[in-house]
DNA sequence: CGGTATGTTGAGCCACATCAAAATGCGTGG
DNA sequence: CCACGCATTTTGATGTGGCTCAACATACCG
């Protein structure tokens, strides 16, 4: 029971559904076919039409998509709990990549087990369509920013995000967070070329509001941050469990 | 069964799975309670828990953010088929607006409706999370747009997207489709100012690609407009059903 | 037939891109 | 323990796509 509760997929949606014995023993089910993945080489290759998703159970990784020019946006970085290749499975078409960050281990999902468990527990259906809508809710936001908010809003709000979802897992908090990405990671995902993204930093830095460095990032006034990035994180918090 | 094959719902996630006689029905029982919405009266304000979502029968709305400074970021447009507000249902909490653009008929959907139509028929739920992957697909396409193409490309790709769309639910081809948004919309819906818009649109136009005209779309070079958006419309088109 | 929403065009400016180069850190093999 | 190579970070100089401000034109509507 103990190691059933700490998969970070199951603390993810208990926050949404109290899930009941039944239904986290299907869900647990879901996590048998462990894998491991080296840092850098593509688990979904952006084209190529997939047949399983993944649970992310420790490390990280990113979705892309490169353009045909080379420049790559970065459309969201997976943390532990979160599916991978979920979209390429049921669009039976990858129109992205998927790359771990740093090496990582994943449970191979099939979709026959999504149909069987949903078969089985439509509450659980229920979850994952919640977690799913949290995932649009999030590219929403990126969206919003990308059209919206300048480099110094977007970036405020990107680290505030990021830390939100770490402290949902229990790997961050609101002072900081252990953070692997590079400059570039953030010049795709924002939409900025690195170098902006540099002095973009710098200016966060001097104005004492985070720092981010040696893969670290420290908060050092979250107030400010969030009101320089207009955050809130409604979306991603849950008060409390929504389905009873 | 004239009439159930008939919705644009029952379209669109029939080109995902095969509905069986039963999840036609079952499907069907969620349009009713079918309601008008007037043009430009928010169907869902941004800010509020809302409780119930809506299939959206005739008619477009959309669904945009309000930023803090006044902006408006929107999200996307929707047309008959689409679901309005279920993100805003699942999430518990509305981070947007929704508003008709015209006046619209929509069938008001509870979310215990949605459960118990998963609980008849697991299928059904599938085809929805299809549904739901498909939009959040949208959403990252019209990401990428913002943050690596540049305004042309953006406009041209929105132009065919719509099209694409529109064509799925019987209401447009490569020749063109009628569309009630304004270069305000354009604006908002691209990240870019009006006045920017206009000038890319008299682009488009001069180059004799398409003409934005009217409320009338009319795309004069189909292929040049796809190599100047780089548009795959692969998560778009389902080529068959992928679910027997 | 005036009012309000929308579309069109020009002038000037700024946030962020691009290009270039140096500084720093870090893993690897000798 | 050093030296080399490569990835990453940092800083400066210069260019530009799209913004803002300001008019005016057109179309629809009661």
């Amino acid at each position: 029971m103990k190691s059933i509760e700490s998969s970070p997929l199951t603390r993810k949606l208990s926050a949404f559904v109290a899930l009941s014995e039944v239904e986290l023993a299907v869900l647990q089910r879901l996590h048998q076919r462990r894998k491991s993945f080296a840092a850098g080489r593509d688990l979904v290759h952006q084209g190529q039409s997939e047949q399983s998703a993944y649970i992310l159970a420790a490390g990280w990784a990113v979705s892309y998509k490169i353009q045909p020019d080379g420049s790559r946006q970065i459309v969201d970085f997976q943390i532990p709990g979160d599916f991978l290749g979920l979209r390429s499975v049921l669009l039976h078409t990858s129109d992205h990549g998927i790359e771990p960050i740093v090496d990582i281990q994943a449970a191979e999902v099939f979709v026959s087990d999504l149909l069987e468990a949903f078969a089985q527990t439509p509450r659980l259906a229920t979850a994952i369509l919640w977690a799913v809508s949290r995932d649009e809710a999030m590219v929403v936001e990126h969206l919003v920013g990308m059209g919206r908010r300048d480099a110094d809003a977007r970036m405020a709000h990107f680290l505030l995000e990021l830390g939100a979802r770490l402290s949902l897992v229990g790997m961050g908090s609101r002072a900081g967070y252990a953070c692997p990405l590079t400059q570039y990671h953030l010049a795709d995902a924002l939409g900025l070329s690195a170098v902006h993204v540099n002095r973009v930093l710098r200016k966060l830095r001097e104005d004492r509001l985070v720092t981010f460095r040696n893969g670290l990032v420290t908060i050092e006034n979250y107030e400010g941050l969030v009101e320089l990035a207009d955050f809130d994180p409604a979306y991603l918090d849950q008060t409390g469990p929504l389905l009873k």
